[in-house]
DNA sequence: GGATCAACGAAAATGGAGCA
DNA sequence: TGCTCCATTTTCGTTGATCC
């Protein structure tokens, strides 16, 4: 990249502001100018000429001149047998978009419908695969979207339906919840599992701050483009003091979120969230779902472990002990017929003994005490 | 009063995912 | 390649207790 960037300073001289009045500003090898129509054609005509020297070559088909309606029929008489397409809506731009509101909204809509087709797919391998369709979604799925909402301002009503997606038809999948996941329940799984929740994002929450985020970390930049400043450099420390706000500013409404979801939520779901604070806790959320390592969960596993997580009823669970008492997850956890006391005690014994192993000689397990 | 140590919290570093 | 975010781990600085 930086080697392509002195390539082109090369061309950047030939076709600078100061001799063509076009602003401009490269990306790599996506060239983009802004300015009078006039100015532009010339500004082309410079880029055609001394491009291919430098090893440029640039692509009139996919050059697209954007214009304001007023200016359409000019542009067109302009740039009439040069190959560039003009148009009065807009383009797509590394990644983001260009042109009219309604270009914008139409873009963002198609790329949302294609977002809601990906968590829909997700969603039917959650039904099998719950863990691995978790681990693809937080680590994956959800920064496909991140771009755009960090570069296209005002988009958070045309996210609603991918939000409504994972709402609706995604948790339900993962979750396998036979009840309505409210506001308050939503809220609290898309805080991050260190604070309890499970880091499922709502795009349609985050769009406008992480736009205007993105504007304050790039305003420098942007403000010498506008000025054509490229000799100028942004200041490091400055935008390190305002990516450490902006992480700040994050993690205080996080937890803004959180006292007001610890207020509003049973106590024993409180209670719950506590313990998914602990160090560890979240682990299995976390890590990647590698099988070979021992870290996936199967489908019953994993939808028992959010539902011990958050205190939800555990399904196929018989009401009645075989001791007699109701039957809950509490009392599995400490009936004396139960499997689990035992466990629990030889879990922690073997776990002992293996380690002592790698020390000691003759390390055993509960061994028979010889008569007093 | 100075030296030492443990505990704690904040900051920095690391690793893994995405995108252009 | 270089940027983002997030979670985790490591490092560093501060504080308080204890001992000489």
């Amino acid at each position: 990249m930086a080697m392509y960037a002195i390539g082109l300073s090369v061309l950047q001289e030939e076709i600078s502001y100061e001799k063509t009045q076009v602003k401009q500003v490269a990306y790599a090898d996506d060239l983009t100018g802004a300015g009078k129509i006039s100015e532009l054609k010339k500004w082309w005509a410079l880029v055609e000429k001394n491009g291919p020297t430098i090893g440029y070559t640039p692509n009139a088909t996919k050059s697209i001149l954007i214009v304001k309606p007023e200016h359409y029929e000019n542009g067109v008489q302009l740039f009439r047998g040069s190959g560039v397409t003009v148009t009065k809506d807009g383009q797509r731009h590394l990644g983001a978009v260009i042109g009219t509101e309604e270009f914008k909204a139409k873009y963002v809509e198609e790329k949302v419908s294609e977002w809601v087709k990906e968590v829909g797919v997700l969603s039917g391998m959650a039904k099998t695969e719950p863990h691995a369709a978790y681990s693809a979604f937080t680590h994956g799925l959800q920064h496909r979207w991140s771009f755009v909402k960090r570069t296209i301002p005002g988009i958070s009503r045309l996210l609603r339906p991918l939000e409504e997606s994972i709402r609706k038809t995604f948790l339900p999948a993962l979750l396998k919840t036979n009840f309505i996941i409210g506001e308050d329940m939503r809220e609290l799984l898309s805080l991050p599992p260190r604070l309890g929740g499970m880091g499922i994002t709502s795009p349609e929450k985050m769009a406008e701050e992480e736009n205007r985020n993105s504007i304050n970390l790039t305003r420098s930049l942007t403000e010498k483009i506008v000025a054509q400043d490229a000799k100028g450099e942004t200041d490091q420390n400055v935008i390190l003091e305002l990516k450490k706000t902006m992480s700040r500013n994050r993690q205080s409404a996080q937890m803004e979120s959180l006292e007001r979801l610890k207020n509003v939520m049973l106590v024993e779901t409180v209670r719950k969230i506590h313990i998914a604070q602990e160090t560890g806790a979240s682990n299995c959320l976390t890590c990647l779902p590698i099988r070979a390592k021992g870290f996936s969960l199967n489908k019953q596993e994993f939808v028992d472990a959010v539902a011990l997580r958050y205190g939800w009823p555990v399904e196929g669970l018989p009401k009645t002990c075989v001791c007699g008492d109701p039957n809950n997850v509490d009392h599995t956890m400490t009936c004396e017929k139960g499997g689990f006391v035992c466990i629990r005690h030889d879990e922690v014994r073997d776990l002992t003994a293996s380690m002592l192993r790698e020390v000691c000689r003759d390390v055993s397990t509960e061994p028979t005490l010889l008569p007093l």
